[in-house]
DNA sequence: AATACGGGGGT
DNA sequence: ACCCCAGTATT
């Protein structure tokens, strides 16, 4: 089984793999780890066109090393878990002070790099340098959960153990980066989440899976996810032609992404509930102000959370002090990245209502 | 060891 | 609704 299992993926990457994708292939260090970060967690359609851009935008790690933050995190607006923009920023700037502008080339070093863990370090580690690291991601999980029956949960300690073992001990070593370019393939091409392709999938007359017809339930997880509602009112305070925003820096959400004044409530809530809450009266102390009307509601569905924003148009005559918030005239919005409910608030150019 | 972190696509 | 996606950092 372990014997024809190598030796099948690679026949099959050869022979049946027309998976394309910009990256692939690749040698430059930079820009497989760039793809790297992209792809965490996301999926290839989704973070293709990112990796193009950033490309243009940054053809190398000095480049990206020396951009302002904000340029940075406006080309990964939209994209999600901004923590990888945050690091993958810091980590070029590590590249070109601690390594010199050269990328790092051993496994250790490049884990070193903020926001490279062990699925990444292995990633480049075998692309860029045919460095014998197994890559162990949600594909390999699934096609080594399938193929060899294991019901170790993969979200288990135990289970990242014991498939890391297994998936080393698959590798050729003479052939790392066509390897775990082969099973990565594989598990997106055949060895799919739903609806797996075991009809054409040159390993089924070995697969144990199969063969017990637990396709369906493998590979296992344990953890059940919570999801919790929240309800944000956004506060558009125009003041001439400004409006009023600040950058998300506390333990949350959205961190370094910018939005308008918030308040957040454990419940939907009307203006005169707003207009009484404290937050709302310090904010608004000594001032007098208009609201011009309110948006329509938006909802967004994160993953732990569901987020339901509305925005209230507001409007003083007196310039507000509003320590902490920047005043940005309306046209110059779209230099600063928001979450994705307040771009698609902007795209609606509902602000053109004052 | 558990939990949080986004947004999109599929069923 | 629920699951998954070329996972990682933090608690």
């Amino acid at each position: 089984m372990k014997q024809f299992f190598t030796p099948a993926l690679l026949e099959w990457n050869q022979n049946e793999n027309s998976r394309s994708m910009p990256w692939k292939g690749e040698k430059d260090p930079y820009r497989i780890w760039l793809s790297e970060i992209i792809l965490q967690q996301t999926r290839v359609e989704q973070g293709w066109a990112y990796y193009e851009n950033f490309i243009q935008a940054y053809p190398t790690v000095k480049d990206l090393a020396a951009a302002p933050e904000e340029a940075v995190f406006r080309l990964w607006q939209g994209l999600g878990y901004y923590a990888r923009c945050k690091n993958m920023l810091a980590a070029a700037r590590q590249i070109v002070d601690q390594f010199h502008g050269h990328f790092p080339n051993t496994y250790d070093a490049i884990q070193s790099l903020k926001g490279v863990g062990p699925y990444t370090a292995a990633a480049i580690a075998s692309f860029a340098f045919n460095l014998p690291h197994a890559v162990l991601d949600g594909n390999v999980f699934r096609v080594l959960s399938r193929y060899f029956d294991i019901d170790t949960p993969i979200d288990s300690t135990t289970g990242k153990k014991q498939f890391t073992a297994l998936a080393q001990e698959l590798l050729p070593h003479a052939q790392s980066a066509a390897y775990n370019q082969s099973i990565m393939d594989f598990g997106a091409v055949i060895c799919k989440p739903q609806q797996p392709a075991c009809s054409i999938c040159p390993l089924s007359k070995k697969c144990k899976a199969l063969q017990l017809n637990l396709v369906g339930l493998l590979p296992v997880k344990t953890k059940k996810l919570v999801i919790k509602k929240r309800y944000f009112y956004y506060l558009v305070l125009q003041y001439k032609d400004n409006i009023y925003i600040r950058k998300r820096t506390e333990n949350d959400i959205w961190q370094n992404l910018h939005e308008f004044i918030l308040i957040e409530t454990p419940q939907p809530a009307d203006i005169p509930t707003l207009q009484a809450m404290p937050v709302f009266k310090s904010t608004f102390v000594d001032m007098s102000y208009n609201i011009n009307g309110t948006s329509a509601a938006f909802k967004q569905q994160l993953t732990h959370q569901t987020i339901y924003s509305q925005f209230i148009f507001m409007s003083v005559t007196k310039q507000p002090e509003m320590p902490g918030y920047i005043a940005v005239p309306r046209t110059q919005l779209d230099g600063f990245a928001f979450p994705k409910t307040i771009t698609d608030f902007l795209k609606k150019r509902e602000l053109s209502l004052f």
